[in-house]
DNA sequence: CCTTGCCTTGACGTCCGGGTCAAGGCTTAC
DNA sequence: GTAAGCCTTGACCCGGACGTCAAGGCAAGG
């Protein structure tokens, strides 16, 4: 499989497949002609990367989950090192969602009591003082 | 007030209000010597576009607000143009942390499923397999 | 006069995950 | 043979909010 079917086949580009391969996440074999040349396994690996991808981890927090696969496991997070980022990614987790409650805790107030002094609130019913 | 004292009066660097101004945000007044000259009221946009950004507000939000103040309102929030940056910013909140929430369930089931195989569990007390 | 410290503009670097050419080689079908 | 469609590398572009020089002007103190 060359690079654009492995490309197409996991729904990204082959600009993609270059970047990881610079980062050494997902190397590629070479033919005769030096085109790229994946298997199977390599598809596997990319849908791995593409999941994590997908749920925010870094394009690094994914490498365990790879070298995983790579080692012979049959999940990507069979493997410690995975464990580890997937907590790791929880507490970071907690923690955004946590400050963001918050920010939306103040920016609520803010917003309310800003309400209260401008009238020009959040619908149009402004029939309250001029009857015209 | 020069930009060094404004700066630091503010918590905040001297590049950050060259870039405010290169954006238009906070333009500066010049002195014979071409010195940037600003005074208490420049301080008080200051801070309010800080604020925001705290918030997580990106600088174009910041706008309406110091346009405001500079309007001559008592607060930046005295113009209905803030008040719809408020309600952007909320609705945003509110989708960003939705979505956060929903990765996190996820991440957290994938990490309890994986636990369940691989026995490097969240604490180091091994002594169910092997006794020694 | 000299040093120190603040000021000026301009320009490039950073982080991240790629997008978008450009110029040329290979392959495949007709 | 030739045109289309794939592949190669290299190099620049995006956004956001600045950081970090570089090279030089200006001000204040001794």
């Amino acid at each position: 499989m060359r690079i654009g079917e492995l490309a197409a086949r996991a729904g990204t580009t082959t600009r993609t497949l270059r970047y990881y391969e610079s980062r050494g996440l997902l190397p590629a074999r070479r033919g005769d002609n030096g085109y790229r040349t994946y298997d199977e396994e390599d598809l596997k690996l990319l849908r791995q990367i593409r999941t994590l991808q997908d749920f925010g981890f870094d394009l690094e927090e994914t490498r365990p989950f790879v070298e995983c696969l790579r080692a012979g496991h049959p999940e990507g997070d069979s493997c410690p090192a995975s464990l580890v980022v997937y907590r790791h990614k929880l507490a970071e987790l907690d923690t955004l969602i946590e400050q963001l409650t918050s920010v939306r805790g103040q920016v609520a107030a803010q917003l309310a009591r800003a309400e209260a002094a401008v009238p020009g609130g959040p619908e149009p019913k402004c029939e309250l003082g001029g009857h015209a």
